[in-house]
DNA sequence: CTGAAAGCGCTAACAA
DNA sequence: TTGTTAGCGCTTTCAG
């Protein structure tokens, strides 16, 4: 049957020694004879030791952990940022609790909750929920991405507005007379929404009158598809479209095809968030790219900072447009 | 100044009874009056008290935690298998540790090496480097998918013999008479293989040269380019392509219009995966799909299974091919 | 129905 | 240079 694991204890009665000895043996903490340390090594191997992490968490009060809630990891623009921030988070020694917490308030508070009971040294959030009222209550360190969370979190932002010009002036540059943009409902507080409100302030300084369909991102693909397709039966006269994200901007592309338009005689289409993954599949797209990477290192950053007991303020970096064929 | 946690025994003491009856109104085990349940409630509201999940653990030994150890997590086909993972984990009470191995076997041993150290219930690798020898030295449940780990590590996988079949014999039925076909050097061991056996016997049957040019998943994107440019400098006459994944499908997609090439007209191309985000940014894709979400919900009852104590077979999955219009 | 006490495996004062 | 001992916060026998 399953033996019981080694433990400290049994190290130090193999190696004749008592468990302090073998504790500093592990961490390498005092003053060792060189002799006692061979000898201590001896039964660790040939017990073939593993040090409870747990018992050693206990004692520590910490668990080298940080929780990530978003939204989900299976998209170009999250993948990209979780990856970085894992990859990120491990130089410094910690390890990722991963938590989806998809379109369900439900799983992300519960999520949030057990994390809360001293499971992870901080945390990093960028979940679409709204009013989780644990956020507020909590004195664990957490630092938020793209996402206003509660007064007292720091945001790692990209430049929303700057963005939103940026595309809605390209398209304007191109001479387009009926500019339409998506984004998310409005009652989902994102700064996604600065980048509306750039296109519908630039819109309106060239006469134009700004149209904003409403697609939410865990909305089923399905549905994003029929809200396009009813830009299209709606706004006939449309000749571009500043998309939220890439992949409505890809969905975009697509069904302008069913809708017999050429990109980009017909129709002028840019996009947001230009993560690797979507630049790989669909490299003609005009897109603004959010510095991704640099935007999980700040966020590590600031998160170690408060782990520290530091205060943070939040960080706004900046934006680019990549030029594609689409516009 | 970070006062002190509440803890248990706090708790006991605001509400006058032992640690022993709060911990049986958190566990609700055993009996007790309504009254004392009652008052121990409003204690704990009152000090707003969080119990101490690692002490929990170190006393159960468990930690209801699975560690996920993948390459990466930002791609389209990691992503939804780790998202559908993660889904299915948290429906059994489990959350998810996430480690990505990169194109790096002393982060994937180091990674592995701490949770072996009792940080997790159990393991799902899916990592390609070879020959980490801790995977054979445990005994912690583990399961793979879609690669070869150890004797004693039971793995998922789909169907490659017969979706590198159905690839090639679509390509063969299209007409093509010079397929090429894309995947991994031959060192790396991953049931991969299979596709390109498929297609080698296929092509050898109907009197036609095998040629596979090896992408490494972890090649940069540039290297990946360089590869697929040279597939149209080496073999003009390349009339039909059977790429290993679909992110390699979309390069060659892309690259092949800088060599003027229409599809499907001049070229045809067969990808693999079918993952969610490549079929939304590139519907128009003839691919194999594997039934990604499938494989995570087997994996995950076999390693609760593994958990449980039972063993385990090895299990393959069906795959399909998706008609796009490239093939 | 409730409590006292032991112990999960480790670390670190403090003593020697 | 090493050992004794208390304790991290919780759960659970066992006794009342």
């Amino acid at each position: 049957m399953a033996k019981k694991p080694v433990k400290l204890d049994d190290v130090a009665r193999e190696a004749g020694v008592s468990k302090t000895t073998v504790s500093r043996v592990l961490n390498q903490r005092g003053y060792l004879s060189e002799e006692t340390i061979a000898k201590v090594q001896r039964a660790m191997e040939k017990l073939n030791y593993r040090p409870n992490a747990i018992a050693r968490q206990l004692y520590k009060q910490e668990t080298k952990l940080v929780g990530l809630i978003f939204p989900t990891i299976d998209d170009p623009f999250f993948g990209q940022l979780e990856a970085a921030l894992e990859n990120e988070l491990y130089r410094r020694g910690y390890k990722v609790l991963m938590g989806n917490s998809q379109n369900n308030p439900a799983k992300e508070r519960s999520f949030l909750r057990q994390l809360l009971n001293r499971q992870v040294d901080g945390l990093i959030v960028g979940a679409h929920n709204q009013a989780i009222g644990e956020y507020q209550r909590t004195n664990l360190p957490i630092v938020s991405i793209e996402q206003i969370v509660s007064r007292n979190v720091p945001v790692v932002a990209s430049d929303n507005y700057n963005g939103g010009r940026l595309a809605t002036q390209r398209l304007l540059d191109d001479g387009c007379q009926h500019i339409i943009h998506t984004n998310y409902p409005e009652d989902i507080p994102t700064p996604n929404h600065e980048r509306r409100l750039a296109y519908e302030e630039l819109l309106r300084q060239h006469g134009q009158t700004p149209i904003t369909y409403h697609i939410s991102f865990d909305d089923p693909v399905e549905k994003k598809r029929a809200i396009i397709r009813q830009i299209f039966e709606d706004h006939p006269e449309v000749d571009g479209i500043f998309a939220d994200n890439d992949t409505n901007a890809g969905l975009i592309i697509n069904i302008a095809g069913e809708f017999k338009r050429l990109i980009p005689e017909d129709l002028r289409v840019v996009g947001y968030d230009g993560a690797n993954a979507t630049r790989i599949l669909l490299p003609q797209l005009t897109t603004i790219q959010q510095p991704i990477n640099q935007m999980a290192e700040t966020a590590v950053a600031m998160l170690q900072a408060r782990i520290n007991g530091e205060q943070m303020a939040s960080k706004m970096l900046p934006v680019k447009i990549i030029d594609g064929g689409t516009a």
